[in-house]
DNA sequence: AACTACCGCAACCGCGATATG
DNA sequence: TCATATCGCGGTTGCGGTAGT
């Protein structure tokens, strides 16, 4: 048997949001909260939406604070230097970038970051080897091996803190209030300050790149021609890894496996292989 | 000016995780 | 322990605007 549906959609608006509509869950949520449900709270205000669109629109829309457009370079190679690490998780991405709604970021990525960057790669690829310039299936423009779908490289995201210790309060002081700063910092990607200090790219496809060549095992990386083949399989192993991760190894490891409680301690073994490994012998 | 193709964004959908009774 | 309700997430779709022909 099927899910049941969250909603009666018969009776159910769909599509964009009108301003009266805007205006109504504003106010209420501004004045009495969300009340932990959102399934019953498009009833209690006489809007016709389903609670679940409700939410949305509140989260992507409505919130306050929220930016829309005009990333900078800087958010650029956050969300660049963070796919590349832990893949599609736009909401543990998003959190790095106050102001900033994972839906927005992986519209932002989709249409404009992937391109910018795979454009890069395929540019550095090319100069490297003309011959693997373009293919002839269409499918050019998104990388040669098709990488993006196979996220979770290992490198370290010092980006998220460019200099390691002050990075978090940084980035309070350019985007004002971090938008997990609650004093809990189980929300976020915190940067440890035991985590060593890498060298610092403005360029994150260099970063990227060289990170692969520090990797160990990837000494077939240091040929450019084999990049994307060799990127693939190391993404791979990394995904693997990570899902591996999901279900507890042992006792010492069966914590929490939620996405929400994610924190650095978390997420660092997969970003920082070397590092945990060698505390674990 | 009209048509088409493309792009960017908002919103929807479906699923897994979690909470609750 | 199980069933159900709800939340939260990532992938996908659809629409409006714009550029190109």
């Amino acid at each position: 048997m099927g899910r049941a549906p969250c909603c009666d959609k018969a009776n159910v608006k769909k599509g964009s949001w009108s301003p009266e509509e805007d205006a109504k869950l504003k106010s209420y949520i501004e004045q009495h909260g969300t009340g932990g449900n959102w399934i019953a709270l498009p009833h209690k205000i006489g809007l016709k939406r389903c609670g679940k669109s409700c939410r949305l629109r509140w989260l992507n829309y409505l919130r306050p604070n929220i930016k829309h457009g005009g990333f900078s370079e800087e958010e650029d190679n956050i969300i660049f230097r963070l796919y590349i690490s832990i893949g599609s998780r736009w909401s543990i991405i998003a959190s790095q970038l106050p102001g900033r709604t994972d839906n927005d970021v992986k519209n932002y990525w989709n249409t404009k970051l992937k391109k910018k960057f795979l454009g890069k790669q395929r540019k550095e690829t090319s100069a490297a080897d003309p011959k693997q310039e373009t293919r002839g299936d269409g499918h050019g423009d998104l990388g040669i091996t098709g990488w993006p779908h196979q996220p979770a490289l290992t490198y370290p995201i010092d980006h998220v803190c460019h200099d390691v210790g002050q990075g978090q309060a940084s980035m309070r002081n350019e985007h004002g209030v971090r938008d997990s700063d609650d004093g809990d910092a189980s929300n976020s990607l915190v940067m440890p300050s035991t985590v060593p200090q890498q060298q610092i790219y403005d360029d994150p496809f260099s970063l990227a790149w060289s990170s692969l060549q520090q990797n160990s095992g990837a000494q077939a990386l240091l040929c450019p021609t084999s990049f994307s083949t060799e990127l693939d399989e190391i993404l791979r192993f990394n995904l693997t890894k990570m899902e591996g991760a999901d279900r507890p190894v042992d006792e010492s490891n069966a914590a929490t496996k939620s996405e929400e409680n994610m924190n650095w301690n978390e997420v660092s073994p997969f970003l920082y292989p070397n590092i945990y490994d060698e505390r674990r012998l």
